[in-house]
DNA sequence: TGCTCGTTCGCACGACGTGCAGATTGGCAG
DNA sequence: CTGCCAATCTGCACGTCGTGCGAACGAGCA
């Protein structure tokens, strides 16, 4: 994704307006790595901006997406995931607190696969699933890591 | 997933009860290969069986996949897919009309990963995204095929 | 300073599942 | 064969996640 600055030109050379709203979500997004749901970033847009609508922050993200400027990702954890890094690249998600990390996987091209049959593959996307070296510690067996579920962080 | 006939006997040897609800639903997954949903088991199911509940179409299908018995699968098609299959394979989706099918692939522990750090990873999904064969013809452009949404066909 | 149409906001609604509790019934003891 | 009782089934309410809609608002320009 762009920076604050690139995109703020890029819309309003497209006609779009830059709204309050628009800003603070292009500068809680630019360079955020935690994959926020909507919902984790509206929680976080709410501190700086308290009065903005969960509505305009889906729509907000819903533009960005369409606008190939982030990805929206299903990682199979209930809600959408954003990701402002556009590369080429997959995730690995813990199962106990739910962090999401980005993996670079290479030579995927090269492993065999049966059953494409005819057809036309357009992408291949891969999930990890495993525990993360934190929730890792002290081989905790039945008591699992508190939940934080707050894998929405947005930088600083 | 086992045949009806042994998963009857397993069922009453685990002082489970065979109801007519849970038989039906052992037929109609056994071989079924089109990855159906909760919903669309439960239209076949109504035809064979008018009054069945929804609620235990999804009861049953849940105490299969605590069972081992299938799997259940988050595609990102919106609802979840229950999987007879329980073989380590994967799935390719078509874009337009939603059809499923199983991918097996190898050598996918000779790729290159990076970005795993510490992770323990438990499991790995491939997920295949493009247009089936069915779908591809005469080029369709704009027009794309009717996106028929039944891909929970039921065997004979 | 005003106008105007793109945005924002709040709320209703839809899809997908799950929790609950009363009505049923499979499977076994008698 | 009959009765019992826990397991199961069913219908409905509720919870989450996201989208449609229309009235109110305001960014950007003349
Ligand atoms: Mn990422
Ligand atoms: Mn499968
Ligand atoms: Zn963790
Ligand atoms: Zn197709």
């Amino acid at each position: 994704m762009r920076s604050p600055a690139e995109l703020t030109e890029m819309f309003r050379a497209n006609g779009l307006k830059v709204t309050p709203q628009r800003q603070l979500i292009f500068r809680l997004m630019h360079g955020n790595e935690a994959h926020p749901t909507a919902e984790g970033l509206f929680q976080t847009a709410s501190d700086v901006m308290p009065g903005i609508s969960l509505r305009t922050v889906y729509q907000t993200l819903a533009d960005l997406a369409s606008m190939g400027e982030l990805r929206s990702l299903d990682l199979g954890t209930g809600a959408t995931r954003f990701d402002p890094n556009t590369d080429d690249h997959h995730h690995v998600v813990c199962e106990r607190c739910g962090v999401i990390r980005d993996v670079y996987v290479s030579g995927s091209d090269a492993l065999h696969v049966e059953g494409l049959d005819g057809f036309a593959v357009e992408s291949t996307s891969i999930l990890f699933n495993g525990v993360c070296p934190r929730c890792a510690v002290g081989g905790s067996r039945a008591t699992t890591n508190p939940p934080t579920n707050n894998a929405q962080g947005v930088m600083s």
